[in-house]
DNA sequence: TCGTTTATTTGACTTGTTCCAGAAAACCTG
DNA sequence: CAGGTTTTCTGGAACAAGTCAAATAAACGA
């Protein structure tokens, strides 16, 4: 059973509440960091069939609505997660692409201000840490 | 004429110095955060004729040199800039896409680490600040 | 329950990028 | 400064992620 009351975050958001979308949104925050692939496998796993068209559609809903979060590291397809609202960031291995999350140290959102910043009006800082995971890092010794 | 020796640049690096390659990396020193779209036909223009293909075996092979850094904000196609080793940051408009430069506030790259690593291994803190830029604010008006 | 509104399906299409094989150009050597 | 190697360039095809549009189907409020 999932571990969120998805429905009624979908209703709490006035979005329509349909199998899909709360499969949807009950994968994602049992799987964060999942890609779309992922994310419509594992729906169709468990609703039999749902079109790729509905899920991107469904995601950008969530996403619209605020309750989930996408985000898309360079060379790597776009991702979910739900933890939205507290401006965490992300780890990504240069290896094998995993993604890791790491609270921010220094508050709210915005959590860093840019000292120049070109008359640009801010609203979202965000840092992504490249490395290596201790699995890949095993693996290559 | 470019504000760069490309061909001493590309020498220095081991690189065949090619007329592609010159046109590139100079296209690339001339106007910072440009797509692979927008310098194929800048250099088309100068050189006549050159292959997409060339374009990109161009631009990895600069960017594996470290001649050149890739940046790939999300929803936006690969964009290049010669400006390495300085550890920056950049600030994108959400409106428009546009980028601006950032100079990292905090030294060294990596500039920031992560309070809970999660035991990878770090080399390098991406800081993307978003927002809109003064273009887009004035029109917005 | 009916009807309107909103989702989902289906299938074709765009965009950014890479792969392949052959032709051409740049570099090294004698 | 020619000959041979190695690397790069060309052109075409292929690929993956994601979007658009029209028709069908499902939610929800009266």
């Amino acid at each position: 059973m999932p571990t969120i009351d998805a429905a009624a975050l979908l209703r709490g958001a006035s979005l329509r509440v349909t199998r899909p979308r709360v499969a949807v949104l009950a994968m994602v925050a049992d799987n964060p960091h999942s890609d779309t692939d992922t994310i419509a496998n594992a729906v169709r796993r468990e609703l039999g069939s749902v079109s790729t068209q509905a899920v991107y559609d469904v995601l950008r809903a969530l996403t619209e609505a605020g309750l989930v979060r996408r985000i898309e590291p360079a060379g790597s397809p776009a991702r979910f997660e739900t933890r939205v609202g507290d401006n965490h960031h992300h780890l990504v291995c240069r290896a094998c692409g995993a993604i890791a999350d790491v609270s921010c140290a220094v508050g709210e959102a915005p959590c860093l201000h840019a000292e120049d910043h070109h008359g640009f009006a801010l609203d979202e800082a965000e840092v992504t840490f490249w490395g290596t995971c201790p699995d890949c890092l095993t693996r290559a010794e």
